[in-house]
RNA sequence: GCCGGGGUAGCUCAGUUGGUAGAGCAGGGGACUGAAAAUCCCCGUGUGGGCAGUUCAAUCCUGUCCCCCGGCA
């Protein structure tokens, strides 16, 4: 391992990327990376997050935001940046990421980018065609209009203006439908067209995909587990601490599994059982779909949870070949 | 003990004027191009509480037994 050239150091040779099923373990994972490159290898570390409500600030144990004594081994970024009333999306991020990352490597470090988020690390590392953002006027129209008429009428609206998209997502696709008709609308030019163009040519220095994950029947008393930790860690007073600063449950930030449970739970809607009942369920299923997008990644090298030694020979040998 | 209401999918329940049953949730698989912890798609045989009777045919009608929930004693 003490084999890699101080040299390199400081060139920081290139991006590593932890993803996984949430709870797997990926935050550790990093710290250990971070450690045994920092002190075996002379190469600093920052690790940067990559998931979509990590950002949020008012909900770091809900989320399982890296706590103050695991940030003080390196330097975290894009932690908790984010009041509960703002969105983001998958391109905000991405260009956050970037910015990011060129400070972390203008510093010499190498960057560690960790998180279960798929469309954030996709937006980021093969590029996302950069598609103006739509007209608010257009986007509270047309989803009105939906909520009027249903889902049938709007996807036949679709297939009118971008048949070939209309073809490839379902007519309840609400989400998808909808961004389709609001880029058509507010630029002219068809969700179609814009996915032709080629996103920006990424001259992009290596990634290495380190994928840790358990099998979901493994993972499931985990998470449970998780959750009754982050309760007995001052969860429900997190919740409660948000509602007073942002109390319209409809806000972006209330959207994420647990925050949404224990805010329903605040608000009266559920009893506590429910609540907890739901939050597990949630997580459960939610793990479950990421388990399906970074399956499909065969860029990933999958490795054991908790296989500290396997972990670091990865990320040396690739260090090696950078 | 008596009077009601129930016992149908892992859970909550619907339905069948008698022709052996279907939703939601859970579970499994998948999609995913600026809301992604989102949005959405595909997958449904279960001793219809037990036994007996009526019937060509019973989950449905009748009898009986068991269990649960209310109320009355």
């Amino acid at each position: 391992m003490s084999s890699i050239p101080s040299s390199h150091a400081s060139r920081a040779p290139g991006r590593i990327c932890l993803v996984g099923p949430t709870g797997s373990g990926k935050s550790r994972a990093a710290l250990v990376l971070a450690r045994v490159l920092e002190q075996a290898l002379k190469l600093p570390v920052s690790v940067i997050n990559a998931d979509s409500r990590q950002i949020y600030a008012d909900f770091p144990i809900i989320t399982a935001q890296p706590t103050p004594e695991e940030r003080a081994v390196c330097p975290h970024l894009l932690y908790g940046y984010l009041p509960t009333t703002q969105k983001s999306s998958a391109g905000q991020w991405a260009d956050k990421a970037r910015e990011a990352i060129a400070t972390v490597e203008r510093q010499g470090r190498l960057p560690i980018l960790v998180g279960g988020t798929g469309l954030y690390l996709k937006a980021l590392l093969d590029g996302m065609v950069d598609i103006p953002a739509p007209d608010p006027g257009v986007v509270a129209r047309l989803e009105a209009e939906y909520r009027a008429g249903g889902s049938a009428p709007m996807h036949a609206r679709l297939g009118g203006v971008d048949p070939e998209y209309a073809a490839r997502i379902h007519p309840n696709d609400r989400q998808r439908i909808l961004r389709a008709l609001e880029v058509w609308e507010s630029t002219g030019q068809t969700f179609t067209w814009w996915h032709s163009r080629t996103p920006m040519a990424e001259h992009a220095p290596p990634v290495l995909r380190l994928g840790i994950g358990l099998p979901l029947d493994e993972l499931t008393p985990l998470l449970e587990r998780r959750i009754h930790a982050m309760l007995a860690g001052g969860a429900l007073e997190e919740a409660a601490a948000a509602l007073r600063s942002c109390p319209d449950l409809g806000a972006p930030g209330w959207s994420g599994i647990g925050c949404a449970e224990l805010g329903a739970h605040l608000a009266g809607q559920i009893s506590r059982d429910e609540c907890l009942k739901r939050w597990i369920r949630n997580t459960r299923a939610y793990a479950k779909r990421q388990w399906t997008w970074f399956r499909a990644d065969k860029r990933i090298h999958w490795l054991r949870p908790l296989e500290d030694a396997e972990l670091i020979d990865a990320a040396s040998s690739w260090l090696k070949s950078c």
